[in-house]
DNA sequence: CGTTTTTGACCGGCGC
DNA sequence: GCGCCGGTCAAAAACG
């Protein structure tokens, strides 16, 4: 196009020149203002161009528009539906963690096993929690109501999910992962069994997030981290930081689910493990932990601090039970807390849709038999800096994905209604927090 | 100067 | 009751 338009101009002023030799002064008048007619038809032409094109990006937004407030509408129908469901008079809700129960992860036919009508409603009720917990900007009409659920609902379940704990064993060279969120440091200890410091971080985030974390480097493995997340945020968080969370978040809810599910003598297996997970949903966090289900251990017992462990890394550790490397040590020290382990590890440089880890470290993802839970891929020699173009695109990826995901397994609707709804919602602040200048969730 | 990290003190739970 | 241990507090130091 560009051509073309430069190749008339030219002879168009080869053919002035040659008339301008013998054209008398009114001539070149009148040659002149017909260009200059030209150039207006030639400008209109354009403007009329752009502005089929500005059409065309408003009509995309439109329908980009359209699709997030579906997607809300459907989270917050699920949310009416479920606190329908629920039984708000059960006196049994608030402190029995082993009854807790989720339907993260669990498909129809689980769920008609063998749950009574108190244990599912409370199980949706905390599929609502972790739901919510990443989704309080409010920018959409249906987030006052939402917030008038959550905080209904908080008391309730935070008390049970609170109580969970998230481990995350990824290879890390930096004294803690990037999760994307903000962190402060109060303290550190010398643990028994572990001559590393453990490091205790709070959420800072928020004065009042209640979210905690312990950051330990593996004993047998330096160059693992263990990052233990207790805890949900009741904030907003980062785009960069919704990933982990509502990871860590979903398997607290599906280890809480565990705990009133296990069955003795479920023992995981390879068998368990379908090397082709990713090919039921492409989000790693959420397909996978509902995948791990396969993996709860029996014991329920009585439990102040269940944990589950998601491997991050490639190498199981060494010390892992023989049998198989998703089993974290903490099962075994640990026996009085239900504990499952779930491994992410990956055969190609897949990531959780967040930056964990450093610019100058690796992504805690490493070649892996293991399961495939990649979906979020990411340049291998990218550094943790990203940039808003490129926030965009993975927001884009991860809706569709997700909305994937969704239609295959409906368990998993609310949370991954709400993982899109953040997504979305959180663009701008996660923007403004990174603008900010600070490494976040670095010391 | 405000924020974060460091680090010893303190506290509560648990086992003996 | 005592000691151990994990977790938290808070004053001081360090940092930007």
């Amino acid at each position: 196009m560009e051509g073309t338009r430069k190749s008339s101009t030219g002879s168009s002023v080869n053919e002035e020149n040659s008339y301008n030799e013998s054209a008398s002064p009114e001539e070149k008048y009148c040659r002149k203002e017909a260009m200059k007619e030209d150039e207006v038809e030639s400008t209109k032409a354009k403007m009329t161009g752009v502005r089929e094109e500005n059409a065309r990006l408003k009509m995309q937004l439109q329908q980009i528009e359209k699709d997030h407030r579906t997607l809300q509408l459907r989270f917050f129908d699920i949310l009416r539906e479920t606190k329908q469901d629920n039984n708000p008079t059960d006196p049994t809700i608030e402190e029995d963690t082993e009854l807790v129960s989720l339907r993260l992860g669990m498909s129809s036919r689980d769920q008609s096993k063998k749950e009574e009508r108190n244990t599912s409603s409370r199980e949706e009720n905390e599929e609502l929690k972790v739901g919510s917990d990443y989704n309080l900007t409010g920018s959409e009409t249906g987030s006052m109501e939402f917030k008038t659920l959550r905080s209904e609902e908080d008391e309730l379940s935070q008390t049970n999910l609170k109580r969970a704990r998230v481990s995350v064993r990824a290879k890390c060279e930096t004294t803690t992962m990037n999760d994307g969120c903000q962190w402060r440091k109060y303290g550190q200890k010398i643990s028994k069994g572990n001559p590393c410091p453990r490091a205790y971080y709070r959420c800072t985030v928020s004065p009042s997030c209640p979210v905690r974390k312990q950051v330990q480097r593996c004993s047998e493995d330096t160059s693992i981290l263990i990052t233990t997340y207790e805890g949900t945020h009741n904030h907003p968080l980062p785009i960069s930081a919704t990933a982990m969370a509502s990871t860590t978040s979903a398997a607290a809810s599906m280890l809480l689910s565990g705990s009133s599910n296990s069955q003795p003598g479920l023992v995981s297996s390879p068998a368990n493990i379908d090397p082709t997970s990713s090919l039921r949903g492409p989000n790693p966090n959420l397909s996978d932990i509902s995948l791990a289900r396969a993996f709860y251990l029996p014991n329920s017992s009585s439990t102040p601090f269940p944990t589950i462990t998601l491997d991050l890394t490639t190498n199981p550790p060494t010390t892992a039970s023989s049998g198989f490397s998703m089993f974290s040590s903490s099962f075994k020290s640990i026996p009085r807390a239900p504990s499952t382990s779930l491994s992410f590890s990956s055969s190609e440089s897949y990531m959780l849709p967040t930056v964990w880890g450093n610019g100058s470290l690796n992504y805690g993802i490493y070649n892996s038999n293991h399961v495939s839970s990649a979906y979020f891929r990411r340049p291998s020699q990218e550094q943790s800096s990203q940039s808003y173009p490129e926030k965009l695109n993975q927001q884009e990826a991860l809706t569709q994905t997700l909305t994937t995901v969704i239609k295959s397994d409906p368990s998993l609707q609310s949370v991954i209604t709400t993982a899109i709804s953040s997504l979305v919602a959180n663009g701008s602040t996660a923007q403004v927090n990174k603008d900010k200048g600070k490494n976040i969730g670095q010391k």
